[in-house]
RNA sequence: GGUGAGAUGGAUGAGUGGCUGAAAUCAGCAGUUUGCUAAACUGCCGUACGGGUCAAACUGUACCGAGGGUUCGAAUCCCUCUCUCACCGCCA
């Protein structure tokens, strides 16, 4: 959530940031400064009767060590008093931080400047292209035909142990899918990224830690017997790792990369987009994060996007990178780069990586800080992308890379899967 | 699932009703000493929300797993919950 005092300071221009975005509640704003200002009164009335009380607990101590009973009645009886007063003034308190809290849920992340006003994703912003499009034989198949063709995937024998959107991956395709991870782990590692391998189930606390929760919750799946929520990305438990943390400015930054399958019960989404691995209620992911201090986290996104760039060129696909507009945007990213391949049987382009900028939005939910050299605290900046996910790659690879008699597999891959196609 | 023990500041760990926001030790920071390192010595060293200030100093309140209760007063007593550890059972 954002910072009340960052409200407070910038009103007018939250406000027209938060336009960008297409959020149009902003008598929001003006609310919770307002609720902000009742609560800093209520708490000063209460601190005083609370001091008040306090004073007359040890002036009553020392009477009854003295033995002076009558003094010491006069004084519980003023102290009873008090107490009349505080407990409304306790209520109100309460009241209001929650409200003001309920109300700092609901305004989502203002963007950064670059970010483009539109509502659309035809309003996305092209930043760079890469690799080249192939062109296919005339008889080229979508990927779903090679998957049935070279025995890759089996989508029916998903729906029958499960449900629609749980295939299984067999033989030389549950294969091709390890390699992928492994390999994208090694490359993440190789430029410094921790591996992890987290938790594929959270708690509440760290599902509103990251924004998962409230504004998500049908999204994600729900273990009501243990209040568990299925992961939807493994940024949901790396990012909380350090939920509740005063860091040391020389910690950081803190460079994370973890393996994850990914559930998303993607209620509501039906058709044609939902093809084959399109679209899956579970899928495998490899996430990049990282937790920086905040004058670097412009560099840091780009260093990201470029390090994402780099994997999917040596991939050999063609993709394209493109700035989402304020109406595309997540609730809590401040600014976010999409990454797209092309997908040549299906002529389409997919989306295979996102990486956003969360500024302090996330920080300040989850409480996650650095000490600088002044002894000063701060939050921090929490940044993550995909790196990358795994059924679009492997969807392109399989349709970008197609021959008569085979599938060929970039170099990159081939020690891996341990051969040069399949 | 059963039984028992426990949860205190970055860590270890004292503290059973007012003198405790919290001993001590370690770690950390600053300084003195020192040919360098090490050691020794001195000082500082929790968080949040207020007041105050240009900024400090200073100052109020809350916080000893969470939430309730008893009391003039709770880390300390009572209740509920959560989690952790140990042992047993089961088990990849």
């Amino acid at each position: 959530m954002l910072q009340i005092q960052v409200l407070k300071n910038n009103t007018e221009q939250v406000k027209q940031l938060l336009q960008v975005k297409n959020f149009t509640q902003l008598h929001l704003v003006d609310e919770v400064i307002a609720l902000d200002d009742d609560r800093k009164k209520t708490q000063t009335q209460l601190d005083e009767l609370l001091a008040t009380v306090n004073q007359a607990s040890k002036e009553i101590g020392k009477l009854m060590a003295a033995g002076q009973k009558q003094q010491a009645e006069e004084a519980k009886t003023q102290v009873a008093n008090a107490k009349l007063q505080i407990e409304p003034l306790k209520a109100s308190l309460t009241e209001l931080e929650q409200s003001i809290e309920s109300i700092l849920f609901q305004i989502p992340n203002t963007p950064t400047p670059e970010v483009p006003t539109g509502k659309t994703p035809e309003e996305n912003v092209e930043v760079r292209a890469g690799g080249v499009k192939p062109t296919l034989a005339a008889d080229a198949v979508p990927h779903w035909d090679l998957a049935k063709k070279y025995n890759l995937i089996d989508f029916e024998l998903g729906n029958k142990v499960t449900g629609s959107g749980f295939p299984f991956y067999i033989g030389k395709g549950a294969k091709l899918q390890r390699s992928l991870i492994q390999y994208f782990l090694d490359f993440n590692t190789q430029a410094g990224y921790l591996e992890y391998l987290p938790p594929f189930m959270v708690n509440t606390a760290s599902a509103f830690g990251t924004g998962q929760l409230p504004d998500k919750e049908g999204q994600m799946y729900h273990m009501p017997a243990d209040d568990f929520y299925m992961i939807p990305t493994a940024e949901v438990p790396v990012t909380n790792v350090y939920r509740d943390v005063l860091l040391k400015e020389a910690e950081l930054p803190k460079k994370m990369t973890a393996y994850s399958p990914c559930f998303r019960r993607e209620a509501g989404s039906y058709g044609k987009d939902v093809r084959g691995l399109n679209r899956l209620h579970q899928f495998e992911k490899v996430e990049i994060i990282q937790i920086v201090k905040p004058s670097e986290s412009n560099t840091v996104l780009l260093e990201m996007v470029e390090h994402v760039e780099k994997l999917i060129q040596s991939l050999e696909l063609p993709y394209r990178i493109l700035r989402l507009c304020g109406g595309d945007m997540g609730f809590a990213s401040a600014i976010t780069y999409d990454f797209e391949v092309y997908s040549a049987a299906q002529q389409k382009w997919l989306e295979v990586s996102s990486v956003s900028n969360f500024e302090s939005y996330q920080a300040n939910r989850m409480k996650c800080r650095y000490k600088d050299a002044d002894g000063k605290n701060h939050l921090v900046h929490t940044l993550n992308g995909s790196s990358l996910a795994l059924p679009r790659i492997m969807a392109t690879l399989l349709e970008n890379n197609q021959h008569t008699d085979g599938i060929t597999l970039p170099k990159v891959l081939q020690s891996y899967f341990g051969a040069e196609q399949i």
